[in-house]
DNA sequence: GTCCTTCTGTGACTTTCTCACAAAGTATTG
DNA sequence: CAATACTTTGTGAGAAAGTCACAGAAGGAC
């Protein structure tokens, strides 16, 4: 698959705006576990996911994170267009979570370009909305919802994303999607264990009661 | 003054278009304290303030808020036009802060423009990029600052808002901007006045250091 | 004044976070 | 294989923040 199909508005664009984007757009090919930074200089502007698995987060200053936005294969994304963003800059970083192939066209050209290309404009737009939404919908999670819930929540999420009820994942990355300390994880872990809800061993969770675990989300 | 000022794209716009927006803007002159609920069914979509004081926020099921933003004259927002955001519906409410006048453009109509004008898609654009460095912002305060500080940030700002150093606000009105619990408030206040920085009175908060509140909020 | 409402104060308890450190499991290395 | 190093998990103690229940204080209405 080529680019191409990954950007809907490509059709919408004069040949020497294709030629523009064609010119800088730049794949990259990335092992699981890298960390790329979305230091100002480097800014990777809007992102096409081709296959693998990527995470959008933010850092605090001592280092604790939390979990924005995941991207899979046909997601793009302008989480890590800060550049986009007027006045304040965010450090959005994105993490690989699983070996991936993806584009990126630096936020400055795409800048430009939106504001030459109407079908770009709009496209630009949804995505930010839906990036807003998401970003929302994590606020009210944050803020009206208890750990216990959201820790269940995540755990159904990523049963669903692996296919498998098996999850190979450490408490301390979970407190880094959830954006709390690992051994807040770990105790209600347990008690998730001791509830019969998930039995644990070193790196690994494995669901045991579904239903149970979905009716404390809710 | 016109809507028309607030509206940097409307030279822009063919006749046909401005006839469109001319007859579905509304404006509307609210007293203070009047809620406005951002049903799907009336929805604010695009809101310009002429004058007075709005402020957005979020409610929680229990009837706990948070305030995302807070708008003066000359602002325009896209906070209410949840119609904009794609899939989720975001239960963003407007309240006046203070006897305002302000134009709406239902959601709808304003959906439509910008998907045939570029000067008003890339103004939407801009305009919802704002609004999502705002809420990040927001949300890196939340996730990363303690109530404390975030107290006496908001206690500053306030002060700077009405350019005064004599606040009339209740704990709870705080507690509501925070999204924290009034109890946490009373009790913080009262801690920042044993330290010297406020004097407190029923309905009033007078901050007495500054400098100290200041590197308190740091 | 008396009544009523709103605002503030406080104690007791729960949840969540922080810090410090121990123990168990896995990998590495000679 | 044994010794060592590192990662992951477990746990106690105490702080920060949120919840609940209720009391008292301040101000307006009559």
């Amino acid at each position: 698959m080529a680019f191409q199909e990954y950007l809907p508005f490509w059709d919408k664009l004069t040949q020497e705006q294709k030629d523009r984007v064609a010119q800088v757009i730049e794949f990259r090919s990335v092992k699981k576990g890298v960390h790329i930074h979305d230091s100002s200089a480097e800014c990777l502007g809007l992102v096409a996911v081709k296959s693998g698995q990527l995470r959008a987060y933010i850092l605090s200053e001592d280092g604790r994170e939390i979990t924005l936005s995941r991207l899979f294969e046909y997601d793009v994304s302008l989480l890590s267009a800060s550049c986009v963003m007027p006045d304040i800059q965010m450090n959005v970083m994105i993490q690989v979570e699983k070996d991936s192939e993806f584009w990126s066209i630096p936020a400055c050209l795409f800048k430009n370009l939106m504001d030459e290309s109407l079908a770009m404009s709009n496209y630009a737009r949804n995505l930010l909305g839906s990036n807003f939404s998401e970003l929302m919908w994590l606020m009210e999670q944050i803020m009206w919802k208890s750990v216990d819930k959201r820790l269940a929540r995540f755990l159904l999420e990523e049963a669903r994303l692996e296919e498998s009820s098996l999850l190979k994942i450490t408490h301390e990355q979970i407190a880094n999607h959830l954006g709390t300390a690992r051994e807040v994880v770990t105790r209600m872990l347990r008690y998730f264990q001791n509830e019969g809800m998930v039995k644990l061993t070193r790196g690994t969770i494995e669901i045991t009661d579904e239903n149970k675990l979905t009716t404390l989300s809710a």
